[in-house]
DNA sequence: CCAATCCTGTTATGATATAACATATCACGG
DNA sequence: CCGTGATATGTTATATCATAACAGGATTGG
């Protein structure tokens, strides 16, 4: 299971103070949801800034605790339907080497992310990437890349202490 | 569901004949066991032939259902421990889009694989990676890389036709 | 041969995710 | 406003992926 615990951990892996932090990115998807025309309803909304106050990557499950706890339906599908609409959104970013969620550092702009994943301590955090060096690759054989999932594992510099 | 049926897709992308190509990958694979010392048994033989064949990402449990077949264990650890051993010894590459489980294509050298997912058919070509362009981020941040994950998505060359 | 280690297979359970359906809410033209 | 179609919510049920813990069997190295 994902930590539901140390939902305060660093942003990247520079301390920061966090404040504003939250409400300006929900400030960001209501404008960006209003000039999409897209619903920004209650459990969406409230997905986020779970999202953003936990500043992690949060499981699906732990999410859905949460919005149950909040009065919001406490079956899978509530869930589920809220984080996908805010991926498709692009205001959080799936870790597929965690099975988890995390809200965007920059959903203002455009751009193709790439993880960091501290092993010891499970922060996210996120980076611009490249295409993964596989243009060439993808040029040889023809194959048109849409997305290309970039996640790296390893040890955060808090995190290099002590550790193996 | 992983595709259990279309287990002879091309090699890459790029069709090719396919003979000796499984047995050449066992053989190699017995030697690099012997060397290390560890035991290549029945079932991870047999797990790591099923993979080759299939030439195609499988599932845990399709690989499952086949290892079944073959009279061995029916249950999950049979085929998890399987994989998972192949996976340490650099014979197989697990898929973490697709939660699934792909014959690494050359085991001779060490690499730092990458995977093209067609969306369509399902195909996996593993190529040659870099670090995914995490380098910078990672020396600005004191992050420690150990391992990279870069999985592209996107339309193989075959299904660039009709699909949208 | 014995004992330590490793491997296999089982039962049981946990964790992640979606299909299908009923109800409620919203958006928008009339 | 009000009706109507499109969207969203919440539920039940089930599918899919993965591991813990234990008992028994094979391998290895003395
Ligand atoms: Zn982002
Ligand atoms: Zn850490
Ligand atoms: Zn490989
Ligand atoms: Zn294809």
């Amino acid at each position: 299971m994902l930590s539901d615990t140390n939902g305060s951990q660093p942003k990247g892996f520079m301390s920061h103070d966090h404040s504003g932090c939250v409400s300006a990115a929900l400030a960001a998807a209501d404008k960006a949801c209003a000039d999409r025309k897209v619903q920004f309803t209650a459990v969406r909304r409230r997905t986020l800034e779970i999202l953003l106050e936990a500043h992690a990557a949060l499981g699906a499950y732990d999410v859905l605790a949460r919005l149950d706890a909040d009065g919001f339906g406490a079956k899978p599908p509530v869930a589920y339907r809220a984080l996908s609409f805010l991926v498709d959104q692009g205001f959080v970013h799936r870790i597929e080497r965690l099975n988890a969620f995390v809200a965007c550092a920059h959903p203002d702009t455009v751009h193709n992310p790439a993880f960091m994943i501290c092993r010891a301590c499970g922060t996210v955090a996120e980076a611009q990437a490249s295409d993964g060096g596989l243009g060439p690759s993808a040029e040889t054989s023809g194959f048109q890349i849409e997305q290309t999932v970039i996640e790296a594992e390893g040890l955060c510099p808090l995190c290099q202490d002590g550790t193996t």
